[in-house]
DNA sequence: ATATGTATGTAATCGAGTTCACATAAGAAC
DNA sequence: GTTCTTATGTGAACTCGATTACATACATAT
């Protein structure tokens, strides 16, 4: 996906476009890699080209424990490196390539004057942000009234695919939760007969 | 606080400021009453004159639980409801008199309008969603990663008070768990020279 | 001062998830 | 094939909060 390609820009003018295009900088980003830590001031905002980004938080303490906030592909944009960005404070997530990524980096004078002068991009932003707040707002919902077995399944619904390729382990990463709490739940969610499970991937019965 | 009183306004012509300001009703809510449920569509944004309310969630089931996800004095502004009225969705959230009310409702065009047409209402309204944002998160954190315990402390330091007035019962309902765990950690938070204990109230020591 | 309602303390039991410690199984590499 | 690595299954002990069921303490009204 090109810069050009974000639906906001054909609002503008191509000299303002132009502008904008010449103003940011492609960057490289490898699979596994940090785009940005919890603590950090972002000071750009990132366009994604290609690939995908998952947002996390970790605890204060070291620890592999973490949980996911949301995964991001194009043409969605990061709400939380949005908001750092403008309001130049520091972000309480982080981020990190899922894959090998390219990612325009538009600093920040570009978005406040696209914010003041671009309709568009105006609801673009609101649009991100009333969907990514609802998202959330499901996944405290969850992670407060949901058994792990329901948060399971909701989870496996949502993929809305048959086979699911992710082991144990990265699920439970993922959620939040051990990885043996993982196996036990989607063994018993074999039994009830909605799922059948296989090295490496999970079937859903439909 | 009047209407005039919020601070984007004093940036409008009197013209402008005038034409929002007779689209807005007045409307009057009891301690306990209802703003808005979730699953409902807001139309109108809310502009808090007098009084607090509380934006919380609740199980499908019927059930007396609930989670809370913030409060809300004058002159802040429900995310949750700005978001809802713009984008004409079901909030996933319902809001409640934490005392008598006076808040102004103010008609989506309007607000619209705002938008467009006023930076400061704009900042106003990223400044809240940034802020609101950078809550919910920690909020997140919070479930997943601290103990109750933790949970408790981070409660208590926040609201910045010597005596806390509010009874286990109360507190239980605001964090979304049981009377008789706050009630346990409360007694070792006391055990543990942060706090002590007398019916009805907190006090906290420095 | 006694009665009443509400707040708080506490103990027993239960359930869900964690941690630790392995056992086993499936693929990949040799 | 055999070996090695990684994924999955499972059990035991433990922790934390939920639930149930009371006991007790405090505050106010009468």
């Amino acid at each position: 996906m090109e810069l050009k390609d974000y639906s906001f820009f054909k609002e503008l003018e191509e000299k303002e476009y132009k502008d904008i295009a010449k103003s940011a900088r492609l960057k490289k980003f490898k699979k596994e890699e940090t785009l940005f830590m919890q603590g950090e001031n972002c000071t750009e905002v990132f366009f994604l080209k290609k690939g995908q980004i998952k947002v996390y938080m970790q605890p204060e303490s070291i620890s592999p424990k973490e949980i996911t906030l949301y995964e991001i592909m194009p043409p969605e944009q990061c709400l939380v490196n949005t908001l750092s960005t403008i309001m130049q404070n520091e972000t309480i997530a982080s981020a990190r390539a899922l894959e090998d990524c390219e990612v325009w980096l538009v600093p920040r004078e570009k978005i406040l004057w696209l914010i003041d002068n671009s309709k568009a991009y105006r609801n673009f932003k609101i649009d991100l942000c009333g969907k990514r707040l609802h998202k959330l707002l499901e996944f405290i919902y969850s992670l407060q009234f949901n058994s792990l077995e329901q948060r399971l399944l909701n989870w496996i619904y949502v993929q809305s695919k048959e086979r699911i390729d992710i082991t144990h382990s990265k699920l439970a990463v993922f959620l939040g939760v051990s990885r043996e709490a993982i196996s036990k739940n989607l063994k018993s969610l074999e039994k009830l007969g909605y799922i059948t499970l296989s090295r490496g991937y999970i079937n859903v019965i439909l």
